[in-house]
DNA sequence: CTACCGTCGTTGACATGTCATGCAGCCGGG
DNA sequence: CCCGGCTGCATGACATGTCAACGACGGTAG
C-alpha cells in the first residue's frame, strides 16, 4: 500500500510540518549548546565525549568505539579530541595490543568539568524542552524520534 | 499547578526521550544538508537564503530583514553572504534611503541554483522525514514543534 | 548645529564540522 | 617471507557558526 510513496509532490501541510520541525529543533540545539557553553564552559560536543568516557570502564575508550558510540565520523572526533586534549579534559594514550590504535582517557579535570556541568545542563533540558510539553507530547516526541531513527537506520542498511 | 516545574530531577524516561529526540533531529539535519550539498552543490544555509530572496519583492532584501526572516545573527548572515557573493549566488548593493544599509540581491545564477535544488531537496525531505511517519505522527511532530517554538518565544519575551 | 546614542553591517579570531588524503600498522594470499 | 589491500587515526584545507569589537550612519536632545 505504500507503493506510491515518494511519487507525489509534498503537500503544503507536509512542507509546513517539516519546516517548523526542522527550524525548531535547530533552535533548540543551538540554545542548549549556548547554555552549556556559558554556564559550564564546555560545548555540546565536549559534553557528549565526556559523558561517554565517564561511563566507560577505566574511563577510557578506543577512538573508533567512541566515534561509533556518539555517531561521529572519526576525523571529526580526532579534531575534537585534539581540542579537548589541549584544554586538559582528556588525554590520548596508545592502545594496548594494536599499535595503530589510540585511546581517549578522561582526566580528573575532565571528570570535574562533566560533574560541574550536569546539574545546569539537566536544568536547561527541563526548562527548554521537558517543561514545554505535556506528558502526552513528550511521549509523542519520543515516538516520532524513535520512528525516524529506525527509518534512517533502515536506509543505511539498505544502501550498504 | 505547574508550580513545581523544574524542581525535581529529570526522570529516566524524560532523559531518554530528550536524548533520542536531540540525537535523531541532529542526524536528520546533517543528512539533509549532505544530500543538498552532494545533489545540488549548495548548503542548507545557501538554500535558506536563496529561498527567502526568491520570495521577496524584487528578489532583494535588506540584510537585517533577511537575518530576522531566517532567524540568524547578523554577523552569521554577513559571513554567509560574503561566501555566497564570491560564488555568484547573490550580490550586495547599497540600500536606497539608508547609507548604512546593504541589500542582498538574488542573481540569475542564484535563482537557477535554487530551482535546480528544489526537486531533489523536496525528494530528500520526503524520503528522510515525511515517508518515515504516519499522518498521525507527522501531525504529532508538528504539534510538538509548534509547542516548543511557542515556549521558546515566550522565554525570549519574558527575559527581554 | 553638535554631541551623543542606537542601528547597521562588517570584520577578525576562534570553535566546530566535512571531505579528501596521508600514513603507519595489521592481515591474508601467494 | 612479502606484498597488496584494509583498518585506525591524524592532518590540512576549507565551510560553517559564534562572539566581541569596530566604524559609519541616522536620529535626537540640548
Amino acid at each position: 500500500m505504500s507503493q506510491r510513496k515518494g511519487r507525489t509532490a509534498l503537500t503544503r501541510t507536509e512542507l509546513d510540518s517539516w519546516r517548523v520541525f526542522v527550524e525548531t529543533t535547530e533552535d533548540l540545539r543551538t540554545r542548549l549548546g549556548a547554555r552549556l557553553q556559558s554556564e559550564s564552559g564546555i560545548s555540546s560536543g565536549d559534553y557528549r565525549v565526556l559523558l561517554e568516557l565517564s561511563e566507560a570502564p577505566g574511563r577510557r575508550l578506543r577512538s573508533s568505539h567512541l566515534a561509533d558510540a556518539i555517531g561521529w565520523e572519526r576525523s571529526r572526533l580526532s579534531h575534537h579530541l585534539g581540542r579537548m586534549e589541549k584544554r586538559g579534559l582528556i588525554r590520548r594514550e596508545a592502545a594496548a595490543g594494536d599499535n595503530r590504535g589510540a585511546e581517549a582517557v578522561l582526566t580528573d579535570e575532565g571528570r570535574d568539568a562533566l560533574r560541574r556541568s550536569s546539574v545546569p545542563h539537566f536544568h536547561a533540558i527541563r526548562e527548554l524542552f521537558v517543561d514545554a510539553l505535556t506528558p502526552e507530547q513528550l511521549a509523542a516526541a519520543r515516538d516520532v524520534a524513535e520512528t525516524l531513527r529506525d527509518h534512517l537506520d533502515k536506509l543505511d542498511r539498505s544502501e550498504a
